[in-house]
DNA sequence: CAGACGGATGACAAAAACGTCATGAACGGC
DNA sequence: GCCGTTCATGACGTTTTTGTCATCCGTCTG
């Protein structure tokens, strides 16, 4: 399991990392906002911990972009127990907040609850912009109304929402949802994405599939 | 979404119950812990707030006994803000807790967070017998190879397997599988029975699909 | 055992999904 | 602005999926 904690504070940087790597986690620290931001969205961490007071960018700021792309869970740190802040955090998606000074085995064993939740699940629902991906009930909304896909349309879209933001290549995207391991010269990802942009971004005004020229495709809001 | 409500203090117990289900949620209030008890082991509830202090068994009881029988998520309440008593409540593996007196927005933002975290996750792999379905990756097993089966015959075999042992109408699984409300008399679920059954249950010793007569169908091994 | 009811199935037809190809449009480098 | 490359798209044909129907079969009842 790997943590990511964003903590500008030296001392308490320090401390944390250290703590956490022996209660057994890989602990990378970021010492700035910014660069958490970064190494959130490089990584694949499993947990984040956050301190909302940092110099630069704000916490709050890297909670809202950290959940507009990733379901990663976050703790926050706050200075000082205010309610508001509390509350603050939690409508933007905060999973938990610890009010410094805190102990530290409490830390531990919230990080433990939250991972033991099985955060480690794979997604099953998605939100990018108005879109909205179930997995479960194979079901795509835009602005709410319900866009029915055929089944390659519907893979092809899952795999562009699951890797959102990666440019994926022709070849990348004929292998996952085809299969194809071989490097065949058709264009049959060409004509899905032609198939699925006339369902999800033809009728709506902003655009969700972008086409990465020379290489391939991409999903986002581009934000 | 329904909530086991913990609490012996009579004006605690009605402001909760009243101010969750204006948020939205079915709530039971349970007035002593052996009550509680009993009531969040008959019911299926998706969440229980609970307060440690209560006559008779105390909390700490209660959540023991909880988390050896269901994994259902825990907040509780706790009168006042010792360290001790909320690593306590975590260890024994409560997901949250809050300090009374608390700010009710933040007691339903926290429901909110946990419920959102998919404690309460839909199930996306059943194994019945020697039949695998990932409902994730739309893919089905039978002694390990894969049946590729069509949308329909997939949507009609993860209804039949979520409610597996249960005897399904027609008319149940159509207005499932095809969305008719209405009654129409048309024999498509026996045509999609015959087909699923002709992929899943023919080719193999046991059968898992069997007919209910002048009822339906239901799925399972019998065992 | 005969008849009635409910279920199974094979055959057919319509609809939908899918892949290929050829042509047209957009883009980037020069 | 020209030209080559890359991408978009319309059209077509094939394959697959889906629904309907008529008939056959099994089982329960009397």
């Amino acid at each position: 399991m790997s943590i990511l904690v964003i903590e500008d504070d030296p001392k308490t940087g320090d401390y944390l990392k250290k703590g956490l790597r022996e209660s057994g986690y890989a602990v990378d620290l970021a010492r700035t906002g910014t660069d958490g931001l970064h190494m959130a969205l490089e990584h694949a961490y499993d947990l984040v911990v956050l301190d909302v007071m940092l110099p630069g960018i704000d916490g709050w700021e890297i909670m809202r972009a950290l959940r507009a792309r990733r379901d990663l869970p976050v703790i926050f740190l706050t200075a000082r127990d205010h309610v508001s802040d509390r509350i603050r955090g939690l409508e933007l998606g905060a999973d938990d907040y610890l009010v410094k000074p805190f102990s530290f085995t409490e830390l531990v064993l919230r990080i433990r609850t939250l991972l033991r939740r099985g955060v480690i699940r794979e997604r099953d629902v998605f939100e990018i912009a108005d879109l909205k991906l179930d997995v479960l009930r194979r079901k795509v909304t835009r602005e709410g109304v319900e866009i029915p896909l055929t089944n390659k349309e519907f893979m092809l879209l899952h795999l562009l929402v699951r890797r959102q933001g990666e440019a994926l290549s022709r070849t990348q995207i004929a292998s996952e949802v085809w299969d194809m391991n071989f490097d065949s010269d058709t264009n049959v990802v060409d004509v899905a994405i032609k198939r699925l942009r006339a369902k999800i971004d033809h009728p709506f005004e902003k655009k969700l599939i972008h086409t990465v020229r020379s290489i391939g495709y991409t999903f986002g809001d581009g934000a």
